[in-house]
DNA sequence: TTGTAAGCGTTATCAC
DNA sequence: GTGATAACGCTTACAA
């Protein structure tokens, strides 16, 4: 780290190093002669000033966070280009930290959050911290941040910051009454981490479909794949040998959606002859391969951008009442939905 | 950003703030009462230095920077992955910027780390800077830098740096001398960027296995994909129209590979029956879907690891000579490369 | 219109 | 062992 300093420019263009800093901020009055030399030699060395001794001095930053439970989750790396989109155009610096979905990476995440004085944090957290005394750990380290955060697809419980999510409830409530519609009547979940919001919700809006349609829920049918690939995959196996299985799953996420499909797969089993389904975000290619997979599709690229947008925003007013976006996911019909006749039904 | 700052915690601990840094960074000596009295102010606060005010103070930074061409294709979140992990435990801050593989948003996103005066970097160049004047420009933001740069991936000719790369002529020429050893006689490439190494070394590769064994390469048969998908769904959607196609491709790109499987899927040609390949990569999610899509596979998590090691190897011993580690892609067979009778073979 | 000087939160060099 | 004090590179009153 050696580099030129405002005082070498300064020199070199023969003025005082306020009027330098001057220039570079247009604030203050200076000749347009003076403003022109400066420039000038500001341009021959590519000068630009150290952000840390400018955030020091100014007591502002220019960077923001991002904390990430599964870096390389399609959904996330989505997420992630749309937040660092929104802050390329505004001049704002992304640090990045994952927390591998590991609580203590979480707390370590946010340290470093606070290390850096981030100006702002867009927040998908590891767990819920519904734990008391977790819950006091998370908020000292938020409140110790002081800075606007942004609660990302995951929420936690009486923090009043903005947020975004998904109707998740809605979205399982779609999915299943297709799966109803399509004629299906014994039809199983792929449950995510119970532990999450999203994946309570997920099942008590698959469950309210069934109830709503005087279907039972089996326990039996509810695969708890824990939003995990070989978890599911695992369970799947075990599941799919037996005769008495659901004609249809609803699947809730992408990551089980993949064991889900690797134990299907491996079985021989054909989609939606043998075993229907629909899924939750669309899966990564399947477009291309021409896969028939059903799904709830929503912008995640967009749920990025909307949460850099909803932290520029508190910002630019940080009075503003909190603000708290849900994405609506939409039903996506492809076929892996349908029932098709002479399908497995249980013997029940 | 308000928070406390070493001389709340020096003033509260009853010491002075020179002593409460020498507990921070135990250098110097302390007794351990009073070290322990410090630390205890410090956790009562969770206090964490600033890091803007150290590395103004040290001269130096915890934090590295990655720029990114294109952040969600699934081959650079691996990369990011395996970057982010060898941070993590190294206690280094990672900076993120796309570039969009655009010229000028390179040149932003190198601005970027100057001003973040970033300690290393992780360099995935937008193009390869080979025009006389866009080198020099690089070169100098480079030299400005003035920090060890491991390139990754896209090399950049002159450059004495680190580098993680491929063996891509390798990889190209195993993939073509597979389809050969299947059967065919007639293959084509889907090509890459021919602005990039990676591209021109991929084709080379292909042209070399063709060569080798007496097979010509048919310059219609060289589809320039540009690593694109949507380039190549158009290009492939006519060459598959015709009758006197190659019975085979080999995919220079997963991004292609999208776009060619997009082509075909909708064209209702079977694969291989109809048209073989080989890809480069692994496609996202393949194994799950049991797709049979044969592929030069190579470790990518483990690349970016690779380039994260490097960088602070460098750090450690910036005058060790500079290393270029070439990872060697192996072929995976699994199905997509066959050629089957009755597929539809040239007039000529 | 410009320069001087203080201050931002650290670390590092010294005396004590 | 410890506490002043001077940097580090910048911004921002304030004075000239």
């Amino acid at each position: 780290m050696a580099g030129k300093t405002i005082l070498d420019i300064a020199r070199e263009a023969g003025v005082g190093k306020s009027t330098v800093s001057r220039v570079i901020n247009d604030s203050g009055y200076t000749s347009p002669e003076t403003a022109r030399k400066v420039k000038e030699v500001m341009a021959k060395y590519n000068y630009t000033p150290s952000s840390a001794a400018r955030s020091l001095s100014t007591q502002t930053s220019d960077t923001i966070g991002i904390i990430l439970p599964e870096s390389n989750n399609p959904f996330f790396s989505d997420i992630l280009l749309g937040v660092s989109r929104v802050a390329d155009t505004c001049d704002l610096t992304l640090i990045l930290c994952g927390s591998d979905n590991n609580v203590e990476n979480d707390y370590r995440a946010l340290r470093v959050m606070l290390r850096q004085r981030v100006r702002g944090l867009i927040y998908v957290p590891a767990e819920e911290y519904s734990a008391e005394q977790d819950y006091e750990k998370l908020k000292s380290l938020l409140d110790q941040l002081n800075c606007p955060v942004v609660l990302l697809d995951r929420s936690i419980e009486n923090l009043r910051i903005d947020g975004v999510f998904t109707d998740n409830f809605r979205g399982a409530f779609l999915a299943t009454e297709a799966l109803v519609r399509a004629g299906h009547r014994h039809i199983g979940i792929i449950a995510g981490d119970q532990g999450l919001h999203i994946g309570r919700e997920r099942l008590a809006g698959f469950r309210k479909a069934l109830e709503e349609n005087g279907l039972p829920a089996d326990p039996r049918y509810i695969v708890p794949g824990q939003f995990d690939r070989n978890i599911t995959y695992t369970l799947m196996q075990r599941v799919l040998e037996k005769t008495d299985r659901p004609t249809a799953f609803f699947i809730s996420n992408n990551l089980s959606e993949t064991g889900f499909l690797q134990a299907v797969s491996q079985s021989g089993l054909r989609i939606p002859d043998d075993i229907a389904f629909i899924g939750f975000d669309e899966m990564y290619g399947q477009d291309a391969y021409g896969l028939p997979y059903s799904c709830l599709e929503r912008d995640v690229v967009g749920m990025g951008r909307k949460a850099a947008q909803l932290l520029i925003k508190r910002f630019e007013d940080p009075k503003r009442p909190f603000e708290r976006e849900i994405v609506m996911p939409r039903l996506k019909l492809l076929g892996s939905e349908k029932l098709v006749r002479g399908a497995v039904t249980p013997a029940g």
